[in-house]
DNA sequence: TCTGGGGTCCTAGGACCC
DNA sequence: TCTGGGGTCCTAGGACCC
């Protein structure tokens, strides 16, 4: 029996989510930028054909971003996280199976709907997700994910297509193989596109028809697992539930590189309150950490310090994974040195409930259970952070903080922080 | 001056064991 | 001169994804 998967992307899905709240910003170009309002990470179909690539960093666009008035926006992840959840939701109301694929991905299993015509079902999908959120998508259809995603990519280039593409039949499917460029096809990145062009394999078509032996050996079983895709055999099924995570990482990049030890000191003790906080919301502990430090990577001789540590005891307990990471972080810090980035690495993560208990264990586990849970409690209540630990410092003396100087309002997550209507005296309706 | 963050999987090589 | 072989585990690094 043969599958059909749906593959539907939200376009541009940062810049997505900032217009639905302010339609001033339709048909203008407009990009969202990464942290510390560092790179283009999202950009308008108006922004891309003004030559602004994905990741460019934005001080190098500054002259495009001021001559074409590009508006500008920071990371807002509370409202992009918030418009992803109402997308998955309506798209659960089309069928149970679904995989989550990314926050803005989502691949559907459309095995039941075989009888209707899958490109009508592809367009009912994305009208119902544009009005119900708001956002627009593109929906590719096929017998395999990889398939599905090369139907997606197409459907979003071209006009006529409506923005859904079924290659669920073979009827066109070497033509629309041929009109995709190697490097586009998921799972072929940077490096194998410039090796396999250099074998003179250029797109889709003549990958699909490669030599299983070559790909094998210069692209290990996961090229191989590519080739079946591409030839309608599925190496990758739906995944309806995730599997647990392997770890958790949390990391940033300093505004300004940093030099005192107290200052990364504080940076840690936030990046494992954040992590510590992940490893809760998921019910798991984490047996291993790792904390390391960085010099900027866009000078020579870029410095990598880490520092990997069992724990006695599998742990969620802030203050406890604070006191570990801040003895790791003093072991690998080194006086004078400029440092541009920290990070905490939690891995071999295990259910809570399953902890294997030591004999020498000086914390007591019930008591910061219970503390733990107090302190999610009000935070969730009241605000991220409004309680945290002393050691994440205060106001002035927080270097570290990640800046977003141009961040929309959190529309939909924050009470004070609604979208405002009034109307004029004519009876126009104005947004703030 | 200014360059993101968080994941996964695979592979090769070394340590170690029998 | 001549130095086994195979399995497992771990780690680091590289590729990829969004």
């Amino acid at each position: 029996m043969s599958s059909v998967f749906a593959l539907v992307d939200c376009n541009n899905f940062y810049v997505s989510c900032e217009r639905v709240f302010n339609p001033r910003l339709v048909d203008r170009p407009v990009i969202v930028l990464s942290n510390n309002d560092g790179c283009a990470v999202a950009r308008s179909n108006e922004a891309k054909a003004l030559g602004i690539k994905m990741a460019v960093p934005a001080f190098q666009i500054r002259d495009i971003i001021r001559k074409n008035k590009v508006q500008v926006f920071s990371s807002n992840y509370a409202l992009y996280g918030d418009m992803s959840q109402r997308v998955m939701q309506t798209l659960l109301q089309f069928t149970p199976n679904l995989e989550i694929y990314s926050i803005d991905e989502a691949f559907l299993d459309l095995n039941g709907c075989k009888r209707i015509n899958l490109t009508d079902y592809g367009r009912d999908i994305k009208n119902t997700v544009e009005k119900w959120t708001g956002i627009p998508v593109s929906v590719g259809i096929a017998g395999t994910k990889t398939l599905a995603k090369i139907a997606g990519c197409l459907a979003k280039k071209s006009n006529r297509a409506a923005g859904v593409l079924d290659l669920s039949s073979t009827k066109y499917m070497d033509q629309a193989l041929a009109a995709v460029a190697v490097g586009e096809v998921w799972g072929v990145g940077r490096q194998y596109a410039q090796f396999l062009k250099a074998n003179g394999i250029e797109n889709a078509l003549q990958l699909r028809e490669a030599d299983d032996s070559f790909i094998r050996k210069k692209m290990g079983v996961v090229g191989l697992r590519l080739l079946g895709e591409l030839r309608g055999e599925i190496s990758y099924p739906l995944e309806l539930s995730p599997p647990r995570r392997k770890s958790i990482m949390v990391s940033r990049t300093f505004k300004r590189p940093i030099v005192l030890l107290e200052e990364l000191l504080a940076a840690v003790a936030a990046y494992v309150s954040s992590g510590a906080e992940k490893l809760r919301r998921e019910n798991v502990v984490a047996g291993v950490m790792m904390v390391y430090l960085m010099t900027d990577r866009f000078k020579d001789e870029t410095c990598y310090y880490s520092r990997t540590l069992k724990l006695p005891v599998a742990s969620h307990d802030t203050a406890e994974l604070i006191r570990y990471a801040h003895k790791a972080l003093r072991e690998i810090y080194e006086k004078g040195r400029s440092y541009k980035k920290a990070g905490v690495l939690f891995n071999d993560l295990g259910s809570e409930t399953m902890v294997q208990a030591n004999f020498l264990d000086t914390v007591d586990r019930p008591r910061s259970k219970k503390l733990m849970q107090a302190l999610d409690l009000i935070n969730e209540a009241v605000g991220r952070g409004v309680i945290a630990y002393g050691a994440l410092g205060t106001g002035q003396r927080q270097s570290w903080k990640t800046a977003f100087n141009q961040r929309s309002r959190s529309y939909t997550t924050a009470w004070a922080e609604l979208l405002e209507v009034s109307c004029d005296e004519a009876g126009g309706a104005n947004l703030y």
